[in-house]
RNA sequence: GUGAGCGUAGCUCAGCUGGUGGUAGCACCGGGUUGUGGCCUCGGAGGUCGUGGGUUCAAGUCCCAUCGCUCACCCCA
């Protein structure tokens, strides 16, 4: 048996790099025009880093880190997320004194070992984006409108639903609440919410089973019990997204699985990928700095984009949305002593900027047609005896068909220059 | 961690009640066109039938095990 790479682990060939390359681009793109600046951040930190921000007693954290011991006795993990490690470098590097507002974002894969499947590996990418330093729902309102406007650039169509989780001051009294509503049905209840009304009580409701639905219906609900303060900017962030036109979807019952959550969260969904709906997801998360040894009160919202789940989209919706990589031009050299001579050619051409491809072990004129094609070449010159007998060179447009005899006296750079001239000038 | 489905060429797949691995399509290489791409045509190369064991005169086919992949549960981007 060969060697193949990890389960859940997956090479992204060149067909769709392409695609990888367009959708970061154009993220890229819509960040910088909201003042986004990109950091980078190890894969690697200390474990405790994310026991302590995602949550000791959350799916990651207990079961789905790549965790080992280095070899001086910490334990380290692989990032399973982007935010951490962010808010680590934002906390270690004091950026909050630079900008009273860090506007940032990572790029780059995360680690979760979790069975794959459609939409899901262990080794996936996530475009990661944090706000630091603010707290107005404004904000929230914003950042949800960018995440919308790249998906919406990148020819996606999703649906958006959010919901507030509360502060610290308001969510205590919740959960207790709902313990209590849930302990009074365990035996109206499925196995898992069973479970789950221990563990991870919020859970319980975004249960999939219909008979638990029924039971929620009259189960107290976040959005009413939420703190005036919580209430206020909840009710700020919808009228915010309504002032910029993005349409979204009130629920009550949806909850994230990372502990650090307060307050706005949302998920953007769709039904394309099967098991797998949310292509991007976060939501504020006011005390985790602090929780993390930086600075008291440094508010704090972000999401992430899963970059495979977009490239799935994508590739469904609209199979060729990059345009082909081609080649400005095929140099076409027929026997050794013409090889010879393209050879620096082509080198030549290559540094004053065109993107020039060359068959290097003397193949017959018709597969170096076919070469010359298949890399979408735009020309061909063709070197061949007769012509460089003659001091001369043929030039093929691959459109039109259209050959023209071309002089090569000169110094190379000369041949050069009047070879960028010609083709310069017939382009469209 | 649990469940189901599937492993035959680089890819997509035929292969019937067991009887010699497919002239299959795409892709690749070469010829037809002795120096001109796409289309056409002819040819070529490419395989431990995932692996190991069992049943049988005979296994790609049946049985068992194992590995891998996929999808779903769970969870999540």
């Amino acid at each position: 048996m060969t060697i193949q790479a990890l389960k859940g682990f997956k090479d992204i060939l060149p067909d769709e790099a392409r695609l990888w390359q367009h959708i970061e681009a154009t993220a890229r793109d819509i960040l910088h025009r909201f003042g986004f600046t990109e950091i980078r951040v190890p894969i690697l930190e200390k474990t405790e880093l994310f026991a302590r921000s995602i949550g000791e007693a959350t799916d990651i954290v207990e079961k789905e880190m790549y965790s080992f011991t280095d070899r001086n006795g910490d334990s380290i993990s692989m990032r399973p997320e982007g935010t951490a490690p962010v808010l680590r470098a934002f906390i270690e590097h004091g950026l909050q004194t630079r900008l009273p507002v860090q506007r940032l974002y990572t790029l780059g894969p995360m680690f979760r070992h979790e069975r794959p499947q459609k939409g899901r590996l262990r080794q996936f990418h996530q475009l990661s984006i944090e706000v630091l330093g603010l707290d107005h729902p404004r904000l929230d309102a914003e950042l949800i409108a960018m995440a919308w406007l790249i998906l919406e650039e990148l020819g996606l169509s999703t649906s958006l639903q959010i919901n507030s989780l509360g502060c610290q001051a308001c969510r205590p009294a919740y959960k207790a609440a709902l313990v209590d509503f849930l302990s009074s049905r365990q035996d109206l209840i499925c196995e898992d919410c069973q479970r789950r009304s221990q563990s991870n009580p919020l859970r319980v409701l975004d249960c999939k089973s219909s008979h638990c639905q029924e039971q929620y219906e009259t189960a107290p609900a976040i959005l009413d019990h939420l703190c005036p303060d919580c209430a206020g900017h909840f009710s700020q962030t919808k009228t915010s997204l309504e002032l910029l036109a993005v349409p979204y979807a009130v629920n009550p019952f949806m909850v994230r699985g990372l502990d650090y959550y307060t307050r706005t969260t949302f998920e953007l969904i769709t039904d394309a990928l099967g098991a797998q709906s949310a292509v991007g997801a976060g939501g504020r998360y006011d005390g985790l700095v602090a929780q993390l040894g930086g600075a008291k009160n440094m508010p704090g919202i972000g999401f992430a984009l899963g970059l495979e789940r977009l490239v799935l989209l994508l590739g469904q919706q609209n199979a060729d949305a990059c345009p082909e990589t081609t080649t400005d031009l095929f140099v076409a050299a027929l026997g050794e002593e013409a090889t010879v001579k393209a050879f620096p050619l082509v080198h030549l051409l290559r540094r004053q900027g065109l993107r020039v491809a060359m068959d290097l072990e003397g193949k017959s004129l018709k597969s170096q047609m076919k070469q010359a094609d298949r890399a979408c070449a735009r020309f061909v010159l063709i070197l061949g005896a007769e012509e460089l007998a003659r001091g001369e060179a043929v030039l093929r447009d691959m459109t039109s068909k259209e050959q023209q005899t071309l002089p090569l006296a000169g110094e190379p750079e000369a041949v050069c220059a009047r070879l960028i001239e010609t083709i310069t000038t017939k382009e469209p």
